[in-house]
DNA sequence: CTGTTAGCGCGTTCAA
DNA sequence: TTGAACGCGCTAACAG
């Protein structure tokens, strides 16, 4: 009850509890550390219940140093006002908490310049290993990793020989056009996604096997080209509503594109579905409660948040057991819903009656 | 260019940079750290640019550890996915980078369980503060900071002596209803939002406000209750849509309510504005952007998220100055856009005609 | 299984 | 202004 005892202000230190409990601060450590066989012990559970009762909580900083690793992963992504993004790092956290790590996320909007700083800010803080969503075919700072050997995962995202864990794009858009197909339309319109974007790449390339495989020639009239974000949706739209010649549906490769474009359409007086038919991708949990229910890919996030961690970890460890440093790739679902249905009947034109 | 060298794989220490700089290793130390006056000095300088040409980067869990703190805080959010609460953690990070200090972010999805774990997880891996964006009515967490001295701040909330940062929700209250009156609307509804929810409360006092300031008695029958969530507002919505007697106008607490409230009336065949207008609350850009554009209650989340990081940081520097401490309130502002407009003329049924 | 010893990398006295 | 010495709190190596 005396010496030892902590400060006022200052927290209980493992020499306080070694000193509580009579034993050494080794031991105090070994009992604390679920790594060593005598945290199972007896003595062990005493130790830590004298840890507790005095308010003993190890210091990171102190263990990292000595360790030699911050037990915390560090996650970037373009923003999480994106729903998409807001939804991976929550998975993504949550699965680093069940295996006993960190996470710490980190915005790059968009920016290649702000991804490599905010990675190396991340780095310099010690992170153990990094996810990043945001590669685009540029590569930019996953090449710099793989240089400097620093463990690394792509998720959502591919890129040269890092690994990474992404849904099946091109599966994607195929389900979402083959969808279309299905119902009887035969002139499918795309919002085609940022030309630097893997992930819109591989999902028009889905379209264009779906097409493919129905004998529907690509018309490039019903391509309208677009970025990731409502307004580019929106402009889209406009370049839809004032061509001479439309498609009865459109595949919009994400689901905020999808949002402008239909938004402007009903703003110009068109009904969904019933003039037009609209898919989207990523399933985020608004589409599916908007006045027209939006039919859309739903990616499986979770499963790919786990199994990026999973590999990342792995790396962290040393050992790039089966697969990791590999791709993998997670099948993505239709969800059908309002916004898709046949298409119109067309005014009986100079069909077979000439 | 021998003994001090950096072993393959580990990163240099302010050792070798002291011992390729000629210095000592406080030197260094001083050199790399702005508090000190040494810091200007073009020999430090030089060291500096040793240290780089090194690839040097300090150790943080050293300087952490040795230094006591960790130049890092907390910020609880109830969900990532949920957009005002993203919007509010990225400027909070950009204000926390821009002083120097880095943020962390944990989600308590409304649990008030899970918001004391995980307050408690980012104490123990010492946080320098914490900002608070879940406290109920019940307190919670905020209120063992207090006991503990532990410096917080809430955001959007307020609760008890802890210091706080709000948005003006009875003004922003106000002025959506006082909106809806200046339209010619007489009969104007509410969503109510969660019981537990100061904000919501808050809101709905500016939406009495208004009516009263109008000479407009308050309808029981307008009152729709709610919480934050859109599946509360689809709710809402089949309650309306049932009810004998319909307002010609809704306030809804909150953006997302608003949103499912107004996808439900729409779905059943109502239009909007004409039949029926609709206010929203935070104008998350999403709202601005639907098939009809949503009028809505903008909070300045820049503003606030500023104000909390100054204030928390005043009480970690153990300045709690000028009007920390205290509760600082920050006006909204009101967006109008389609959704709202003059009330349907009224069919001219059993008026003076009797 | 437990204690002793050493040192992780840094910032900060205190002298010079 | 600069350097020497110390210790932050912890874990790992090495006895015993």
């Amino acid at each position: 009850m005396e010496g030892r005892e902590a400060r006022a202000g200052s927290r209980p230190t493992i020499a306080d509890v070694a000193a509580a409990a009579g034993v050494a601060r080794s031991t105090v450590s070994r009992a604390m550390n679920r790594e060593h066989t005598f945290y199972r012990s007896e003595s062990a559970a005493r130790i830590r219940a004298v840890a507790e009762s005095l308010g003993y909580e190890p210091n990171p900083s102190a263990a990292n140093l000595r360790r030699r690793q911050t037990n915390t992963i560090g996650v970037l992504v373009s923003r999480l006002t994106d729903t998409v993004m807001a939804t991976l790092y929550e998975e993504i956290a949550s699965a680093c908490a069940a295996r006993g790590y960190h996470a710490l996320v980190a915005t790059t909007y968009g920016d290649p310049g702000l991804e490599r700083d905010n990675g190396h800010t991340m780095l310099a803080s010690r992170v153990d290993g990094l996810i990043l969503t945001t590669a685009t075919t540029e590569g930019g700072l996953c090449t710099e990793l793989l240089e400097r050997g620093v463990p690394h995962v792509l998720a959502l995202r591919a890129y040269g020989s890092s690994p990474s864990v992404t849904g099946d794009d091109a599966l994607g858009g195929y389900l979402a056009t083959r969808h279309l197909v299905d119902l009887g339309h035969r002139e499918i319109g795309i919002l085609t996604g940022p030309d630097e974007a893997p992930t819109a790449l591989a999902r028009r390339e889905g379209y264009r096997r779906a097409l493919a495989e129905a004998g529907i020639p690509e018309m490039p009239e019903f391509v309208y080209s677009s970025t990731f974000s409502m307004e580019s949706g929106e402009a889209a739209a406009e370049a839809f509503l004032g061509a001479a010649r439309r498609p009865t549906a459109v595949f919009a490769v994400n689901d905020n594109t999808a949002i402008g474009f239909t938004s402007m359409v009903q703003r110009a007086g068109l009904r969904i579905p019933t003039d037009l038919s609209v898919v989207g991708y990523n399933d985020i949990p608004l589409v599916g409660r908007l006045a027209v229910p939006l039919t859309s890919v739903r990616v499986p996030f979770r499963e790919i948040a786990a199994a990026a961690v999973d590999s990342l970890l792995d790396q962290v460890a040393g050992r790039t057991g089966t697969g990791s440093g590999a791709a993998r790739v997670v099948a993505p679902t239709l969800i059908p819903r309002a916004s898709t249905a046949r298409p119109p009947v067309r005014e009986p034109a100079a069909v077979s009656e000439g």
